[in-house]
RNA sequence: GGGCGAGUGGCGGAACUGGUAUACGCGACGGACUUAAAAUCCGUUGGCCUUAAAAGCCUUGAGGGUUCGAGUCCCUCCUCGCCCACCA
């Protein structure tokens, strides 16, 4: 009898699991193809943390299943290598962002090892490669070709800390989610991608995909679909007009004042002599303010007078035009009309600065037009709107929208909340953006045979202050000449964001080797959608967005052949400190698997105690003894395997007791499994296995075979949570091949059917005893059993019924 | 403020279309084995009443409702988490 020790065959079997190739996805193979994807990492510096492990974990675990149940599974894993944390952790330690990747790949690759995954390593791909950059950039060339990449002056965000532009998406509460501080405005030339025209396709595209509504809803929000007007004012003594976007276009008898953003481009032009000083001193205010502060003004709004007036067109009324902060260059127009009396910002900013108010509800008094109005328009009435007073919300909103119409004084219009994704950074470690600015032509693209702008190794790689990328010090890559014109001209220095490479990377393991293409389009059509894809919450409006939005391009230009990249999403839940804090280096408390694996626990254990913790998508606290629980019972599953093995051969009657709880055990573990109920399956596995003790302990005659046929059986079920235990069992019951490429266990339905039921027997609700029935007693039986019980009698003697339920099988219910 | 979700023992959590609430695990307590400890095994473990047992009563954030029957469905409220947020 030897003793469960992980350390010894753990390390046994990833080498030879390794060594036999046994995970490797076969291209083109006639079996049921499933693609298996999990987010592949950024390599940090910190190595793994238990937040990769649960994800990594549960893939793995749904991998081997699928690949069990007789699935051809591509299972990949790779390295998201460019991007901030690395350059800057490289700038911190004085080695070269080259150095760190490479240093922190290899200490991934080796702790992925120790948890014993079932990756297909063949196909791992690093998007730093530049044989994986040259498509990155070849698909950036596509965006360009097509219209959809375009070099333009924009008001972005910035971040001052790491010196470079940033996506939207990237701004959390104002802060840059990378490195926490809080970002800027700045206007600058820049390349952005039109995913603003993808907006509706990116809504519609959801219809027909397997994502749970937190995550569809969450993208739905984040793009921001709303249906308004846009109606033009004519600036009073001007011809210039300002066109404003409003939702409540109904409201519009009730604008007493414009208010534009600060950075709106008309107020430069249009601001008289008189009022340009405290103008450009609110200006100069606002823009050193950050977004955070803005927001933190929402009770005391600032804002000054134009000193101009703009004509509302449905009224021919004069109102004076303001700029305040509170109202965001980047949605809308920059500009609205104001109207105190039905929207609270609105409102304030008219109190505090004395403008007149209108109310144009027959209420006379300040009503919440989204929060009262909008959901029932036909409950108010109109007041102070001219031919329209007297009309119901609905109605006032379809004649003033049909007016705007007839009279051409605004349109219908879609109003998104998503912005252009803004893709130039001005730092080192990122692709290069492959354009070549031409004094004639403009911005050009490389040509295909130049693929991939490789990025040069320099020395100095920090971040500048001029807003140029450090690649612009290198004056002899800089300097080359136009591919169209061969004139002098110079190379795009910034490069791309760290959700570039990320956006198209699971194409990239259909055909991780091909040199002519991203990949073949016969390997495409063949893997075609990832079948289920399993990463983190926080990347439903970055990453899952992004590579959403590449896939519909790529479909668009016929690159790919389906609409959508992942058929099934889902977010696993993050693990906390035991305390029910955030894991924080800073509070210190992050739990280190690989710890636990070298304090002799195993991988085993880690993937069990991780994937029994808690729903697979809960957020939930990590408990340190739930590893000493699973390795518990790893231990007793690898004695009772002992126990079976060093059995007598005997010639007691085969039982159907051992294969009767291996049924019930089977159909559990895999209905709970199709489920993701990880946690559940394996609390049904080890009900399986404590009822083998119990039968054991009972000292029960049963057949040697029997027993060995229910270990095996253990085994096979037991695999995908714990692949090297169950890989060892497997040989000792004298398997020769892995046990991972073996087939899931089928058992017979007929076995899960007991001969008797336990059956609840209520009065009035309440339950008073459970009788022990043979299945599919009729009621009359029951009865005449309830009767004849002397507990019950004693309810049921001294009342009369008046009524009983009866479930079949289940229970009975007297209502006296 | 908007969207989504969650409140069940000492703890993590289970409960199919309403039908034995607390599965499974952790922890705790008691016992066996041991010179001792670890490991392992066995037993107990929601609360109240009771010497004990039997029986009974209460219990899924709070309150109400529907139902023969509610953790599950409906209404009101409270608390917490995540995402978005001066979005016009």
């Amino acid at each position: 009898m030897s003793r469960y020790e992980p350390k010894v065959i753990e390390p046994k079997w990833q080498k030879k699991w390794a060594t036999d190739k046994i995970y490797q996805a076969l291209d083109f193979d006639a079996k049921p193809k499933f693609v298996m994807l999990t987010e592949f990492p950024y390599p940090s510096g910190d190595g793994l943390h238990l937040g990769h492990t649960r994800e990594y974990t549960l893939g793995d675990i749904y991998a081997r299943y699928k690949r069990m149940k007789g699935y051809n599974v591509l299972f990949p894993m790779g390295f998201d290598a460019f991007g901030l944390p690395t350059e800057n952790y490289a700038i911190k330690n004085h080695v070269s962002p080259q150095a760190a990747s490479q240093t922190n790949i290899e200490n991934f690759q080796n702790q992925f090892n120790k948890l014993g995954f079932s990756y297909d390593w063949s196909r791992s791909i690093s998007t730093i490669e530049p044989s994986y950059y040259k498509w990155t950039q070849w698909i950036f060339l596509k965006f360009f070709e097509a219209g959809l990449a375009v070099h333009e002056e924009t008001l972005i965000n910035w971040c001052p800390f790491c010196k470079t532009g940033l996506a939207n998406e990237e701004v959390v509460n104002s802060r840059h989610e990378r490195c926490d501080n809080l970002v800027s405005k700045k206007t600058v030339k820049q390349w952005t991608l039109k995913i603003t025209k993808y907006a509706d396709r990116l809504i519609e595209g959801l219809q027909g995909l397997d994502y749970p509504a937190r995550i569809s809803d969450q993208q739905i929000n984040w793009i921001g679909k709303s249906h308004g007007t846009s109606l033009k004012f004519k600036v009073d003594q001007s011809d210039q007009e300002i066109e404003v976007f409003t939702t409540a276009i109904e409201t519009v008898f009730g604008a007493t004042f414009m208010v534009l953003a600060p950075e709106h481009p008309l107020i430069k032009k249009l601001t008289p002599a008189d009022h340009l000083a405290v103008v450009n001193s609110y200006l100069d205010q606002a823009r050193t303010k950050t977004d955070l502060e803005r927001q933190e003004d929402e009770r005391s709004k600032t804002g000054v007078f134009s000193g101009i007036y703009a004509i509302n067109p449905l009224n021919n009324k004069r109102i004076p035009i303001w700029i305040a902060d509170y109202v965001l260059m980047s949605y809308g127009t920059g500009a609205i009309m104001a109207v105190p009396g039905q929207d609270e910002r609105d409102y304030q900013f008219a109190q505090k600065y004395k403008l007149p108010i209108i109310y144009v509800t027959t209420e006379n008094k300040f009503v919440n037009y989204t929060k009262k109005i909008k959901p029932n328009p036909t409950k108010y009435t109109m007041t102070n709107s001219q031919q329209f007073d007297g009309l119901n919300f609905k109605e006032g909103r379809k004649k003033i929208e049909d007016w705007i119409k007839k009279e051409k004084l605004g349109q219908a219009k879609i109003q998104y909340r998503i912005r252009d994704w803004v893709f130039s950074r001005q730092r080192y470690w990122g692709e290069p953006i492959p354009i070549i600015h031409c004094h004639e032509h403009g911005p050009v693209s490389v040509p295909e045979k130049d693929l991939p702008v490789v990025l040069p190794a320099i020395k100095d790689y920090l971040p500048t202050d001029n807003g140029q990328s450090p690649l612009s010090r290198i004056e002899d890559w800089v300097n080359t000449v136009c591919p169209i014109c061969h004139k002098p001209s110079k190379r795009e220095t910034d490069t791309m964001p760290n959700w570039a490479g990320s956006s198209w990377y699971y194409l990239r393991y259909y055909d991780p080797h091909n040199d002519r293409e991203f990949a073949s389009p016969q390997k495409l059509q063949y893997w075609g959608m990832v079948d289920f894809y399993l990463g983190g919450m926080e990347h439903t409006t970055l990453h899952l967005l992004y590579s959403r939005f590449w896939h519909q391009f790529l479909y668009d230009q016929k690159l790919v052949p389906t609409k959508e990249p992942y058929q099934k999403r889902r977010g696993q839940g993050i693990i906390l400190a035991a305390d029910g804090t955030k894991m924080s280096k800073s509070k210190g408390n992050i739990v280190n698997p690989l710890e636990i694996i070298d304090q002799g626990y195993g991988a085993d254990a880690i993937h069990l105690a991780i994937s029994f913790l808690a729903p697979y998508d809960q957020t939930t606290p990590w408990s340190p003894e739930s590893v000493v629980g699973s390795y518990r019972f790893l231990d007793r599953v690898w004695r009772l395997v002992e126990d079976v093995l060093s059995l007598e051969p005997n010639d007691y009657e085969s039982s159907r007791d051992l294969a009767k709880i291996i049924a019930r055990t089977t159909a559990r573990v895999e209905k709970d499994l199709e489920e993701l109920n990880f946690n559940v399956a394996i609390a049904a596995l080890m009900e399986g296995v404590n009822s083998l003790y119990k039968i054991k302990e009972s000292q029960l005659q049963i057949k040697k075979e029997d027993w060995l046929e229910a270990v095996q059986a253990i085994v096979l079920l037991l695999a995908p949570f714990a692949p090297h235990i169950c890989e060892e069992l497997w040989l000792k019951l004298g398997q020769t091949s892995s046990v991972h490429l073996a087939d899931w266990p089928s058992y017979d339905s007929k076995l899960l059917i007991e001969s008797t039921v336990k059956l609840v027997v209520q009065i009035n609700g309440k339950i008073r005893t459970v009788l022990e029935v043979p299945r599919d007693s009729s009621q009359t039986q029951i009865e005449l059993l309830a009767r004849d019980n002397p507990h019950l009698q004693t309810y049921l003697s001294q009342q009369s019924i008046q009524r009983v339920v009866f479930v079949p099988n289940k229970l009975i219910n007297f209502v006296i």
